[in-house]
DNA sequence: TCGGATCGCGTAACATTATTACACATTTAT
DNA sequence: ATAAATGTGTAATAATGTTACGCGATCCGA
């Protein structure tokens, strides 16, 4: 849970946390770079640089399996454990939640494995309830 | 474990996995194309078109943080469950496993939450044994 | 056995995602 | 005050993945 404090944010940092945090959903690197053309971002690094550092304070998670960044959904957010992510393929809908059990599991395979574990991912891909009852 | 037939492969399917399972480790798309062009491949659909069949049956898995892809470590592989991936970012190994509990447990979650799961992704970045070892 | 439907294949062009290289500015610690 | 570290801006380029189009082979029903 680490639950450290992260240094105050960059005014460019603040601006990509800010837009994916309206976003209310994961965006594309240059997604951001359009939505922040008016705040006068111009290249992809700018955006680049910020999911960086965001990431690293775990503010942001990046969706592997869609090449995007979604902010943490913990609220008043200041960092976490490991989270996963079931993604919606009809409607996009991205759940984060931790699957402690799971977790556990993982990291029992690490210990015996003699692996040292920096990161996980876990990525879930399907039709959420909503859109399974549609069908 | 759906231990299902998968049909006959192509000329095409058979080059890319063979040039996969040769590699002994994940290979991205591009580096399959330049390792086939000998074998008369020119462009990148040709390959992205075999490896698409090739996870679809199962042979082939996707490793989503390194967009790269790997053939399945099940000698006599004809399709089997959700498998997971280790991957030391010191060497390259990537070590598949298949943690049931994990999976297990995941799966509780899709099921209280009504979502019906279609693919499962999980990768441990890290430091192999051997590699943290040396340190 | 004819004809359409499906599938695999080849090629070119293009779109998307991410990084490298370089220069300058700002902040931080001494 | 100054050196080091961090952040910024810009341009160019690399790496990854897709769309569009046409052709040939195979499968299968009429």
């Amino acid at each position: 849970m680490t639950a450290e404090a992260h240094p105050t944010l960059t005014k460019n940092q603040k601006l990509v946390f800010g837009s994916l945090s309206g976003a209310g959903g994961p965006l594309t690197a240059y997604a951001i770079l359009d939505l922040l053309r008016d705040s006068g971002f111009r290249a992809p690094l700018q955006v680049y640089r910020a999911l960086d550092k965001l990431v690293e304070y775990g503010l942001v998670h990046r969706l592997e399996s869609l090449n995007a960044f979604v902010a943490c959904s913990h609220k008043g957010c200041s960092g976490h454990g490991t989270a996963a992510f079931a993604i919606c393929e009809k409607c996009g809908l991205v759940s984060e939640f931790t699957p402690d059990k799971a977790i556990e599991a993982l990291r029992a395979w690490t210990r015996d494995e003699g692996f040292h574990l920096s990161r996980t991912t876990i990525e879930l891909r399907g039709t959420c309830r909503t859109c399974a009852g549609v069908s």
